[in-house]
RNA sequence: CGGGGCGUAGCGCAGUCUGGCAGCGCGCCACGUUCGGGACGUGGAGGUCCUGGGUUCAAAUCCCAGCGCCCCGACCA
């Protein structure tokens, strides 16, 4: 590819809609450009690296012995009613009514859709196992877009299915995904970690997410050097604290005047007490009946955790007027203390509890000297906090850290979830009708190239890797016009070109520092450069991007050394790959 | 949906408080000189100042309404 021949347009300031480097740098780079808010263009550069990603999916995934197909994105909305997510996802998927007056939608994922289909083809155990995947734009009308190509509206997903007669043989389905998600991402050299995941909307008892640890993206971890456990932070538990330190004589409740004092910041800094030292009251709407939930005021609630806890499907936090039907008080007032009539669950961490504050569901009164136990009682205890940097590792006891990070793959075991609701069943040995077992398995792959501007860049640009560069190598002539020049540098672009490398030629009429910047912020792996003064000595500069050191070799040798350094990155990933 | 910010040439921004000729840098076009880390000179093109309404002799600037985009939160497969 010749630079003046394609589309490159490069800027040299910060798009001034962006703020996540990966975000900045695609723009920067001519990779993508915004439609609007949560869709994206991808330019000729940027669906070349996509393309690349892509393709070691794919490979990946048929190595795993998963089949290629491609599902409709136009879906009708029945499949969704049946199944009972048409409720349960809302407003995020995209709906909208055909010419005959038809709810249909863009699909959000294809669990129904590749459900039904199998339903209607999979008759017998002898069919099974089966794993089918699609690499497909996706839809999702997202409440809030962000990250550039992080989240967006419209995405690309490769999603796969996997189907099996039993636990025991899904387990293997799901292993081989599970070890097939390492290879890409090995392959990608994204230094992925893998989690213990929230199932959500999916379904399923059991998940992994894929989380690439950067300074941006919308899930957190827990990890623990020590130990090597990893969870999200929607599903880590959280370790109970120690015993309440027994007092002499535990003061008596005392009533203390907070005059519009609404928030556990307010309170905390007017009382001057620690955040930690207040129970906050939290009011839920948990499948229409209210439930008081009590956390540390330096806490946050969990509420996959408090669903879980308590067996219900839906959980609201109660709004205005919920919340004084509940408490007789008005909202951040309430407290646990003679609050009759509602259920109360806590979190393990208020039983240790000493003196604490909290709320006494009057206007601008709150309670000192409470204690749990004496005087409220609690009818569930339990772990429904979010885990945080000062708790300790839920298996080894040792510190955690809480990093931010990109979710680029989830895998589920989905179990009968969309088989029994679709009715998809097969025969088994015995003639007797039975549902399928399914897992699904999805990875962002626009994801991948934002997860690796992230993980891998300087101030000068992006640093791909070789397995995921949009060109391998860039010649740079570095004056046009030149004739010896350019004739050494056509020389060495069409001996790589001949020898298989994926090479671009930045034959434009630019000044060199316009043409290093140009590279460096794109992050070819390789550049060559061929100026007057390295050639009148026979040699030719060659960089490598990763390292930023220059070397100069003989004219004679550029192209096996460039040969070698590009099977040498490509070698890597191969390696990495069969570990 | 709540909080904050922004919207002026292709891109990045100043001008808005205090109403009075539409500006700067980069990029772009032409010519010339240049050519090893975002060259220089000369000349030039390019505007619905987000939209609509209002106030005023006069609005990018003040007022009202709306739209769009970004960030934080809520939400999330």
């Amino acid at each position: 590819m010749r630079w003046s021949n394609t589309f490159i347009p490069t800027l040299r300031e910060d798009p001034q809609d962006a703020e996540a480097v990966s975000h900045k740098l695609m723009v920067r780079a001519g990779l993508i450009r915004r439609l609007t808010a949560g869709a994206y263009t991808y330019l000729p550069l940027g669906y070349k690296i996509l393309r690349k990603a892509e393709n070691i999916v794919r490979e990946e995934m048929n190595a795993a012995g998963a089949s290629e197909l491609l599902m409709p994105a136009l879906q009708p909305v029945e499949l969704w009613k049946k199944t009972g997510r048409y409720e349960d996802i809302g407003d995020v998927m995209i709906k909208f009514q055909d010419r005959h007056g038809k709810e249909v939608a863009l699909g959000p994922t294809h669990e129904e859709i590749i459900t039904d289909l199998v339903s209607g083809e999979i008759r017998s155990y002898k069919d099974l196992p089966l794993t089918l995947y699609q690499i497909q734009n996706k839809f999702r009308d997202e409440v809030r877009p962000r990250f550039g190509i992080v989240r967006s509206c419209e995405f690309i997903m490769k999603d796969a299915y996997s189907f099996d007669v039993d636990t025991v043989s899904m387990e293997k389905s799901y292993r081989k995904m599970y070890d097939a998600y390492c290879r890409i991402f090995d392959r990608c050299g994204l230094p992925y970690i893998p989690v213990e995941a929230d199932p959500g909307l999916m379904g399923g008892t059991v998940s992994h997410e894929f989380m690439i640890p950067t300074g941006i993206g919308e899930d957190t971890i827990a990890l623990c050097s020590s130990c090597g456990y990893s969870a999200s932070t929607e599903v880590a538990s959280c370790a109970e604290e120690g015993d309440a330190p027994g007092l002499e004589e535990p003061p008596g409740i005392e009533e203390v005047a907070t005059p519009g004092m609404s928030s556990v910041e307010d309170v905390s800094s007017f009382l001057k007490r620690e955040a930690k030292n207040l129970i906050k009251t939290l009011i839920y709407i948990a499948d229409d009946e209210p439930v008081a939930v009590l956390l540390r005021g330096d806490h946050e609630a969990n509420e996959a955790k408090i669903k879980k806890c308590l067996g219900v499907s839906s959980l609201e936090l109660a709004d205005e007027s919920g919340v004084e039907k509940v408490t007789g008080g008005p909202m951040g007032f309430s407290g646990p203390v003679e609050l009759n009539g509602v259920k109360k669950i806590a979190d393990l961490s208020i039983r240790s509890m000493p003196a604490a504050v909290t709320g006494s569901n009057r206007k601008d009164t709150h309670l000192k000297n409470v204690f749990p136990g004496r005087d409220f009682e609690v009818n569930e205890w339990g772990d429904i906090r979010v885990i945080t940097e000062d708790d300790k590792c839920p298996r080894c006891g040792e510190n955690i850290e809480i990093k931010q990070s990109i979710e680029i793959g989830h895998t589920f075991k989905l179990g009968t979830k969309y088989s029994e609701k679709l009715g998809a069943g097969f025969l088994d040995e015995n003639g007797k009708e039975r549902p399928l077992i399914m897992g699904c398995y999805g990875i962002g792959v626009n994801r991948i190239l934002a997860s690796l501007i992230e993980t891998s860049h300087d101030d000068k640009g992006i640093i791909w890797p070789m397995a995921i560069s949009p060109f391998e190598v860039i010649v740079i002539p570095l004056k046009k016009g030149e004739e010896a020049v350019e004739r050494e540098a056509e020389r060495i672009y069409s001996e790589l070109i001949k020898n298989g490398i994926d090479a671009i030629m930045d034959d434009r009429d630019k000044s060199p520092g316009v043409k290093f910047k140009d590279a460096d912020l794109i992050g070819f792996p390789i550049q060559v450069v061929v100026g007057k003064k390295s050639l009148e000595k026979n040699k030719i500069e060659l960089t490598e991007r990763s390292a930023g050191e220059k070397a100069l070799v003989e004219k004679e040798d550029i192209v096996e050394r460039v040969k070698d350094l590009v099977k040498k990155g490509r070698k890597d990933k191969e390696r990495r790959a069969h570990v």
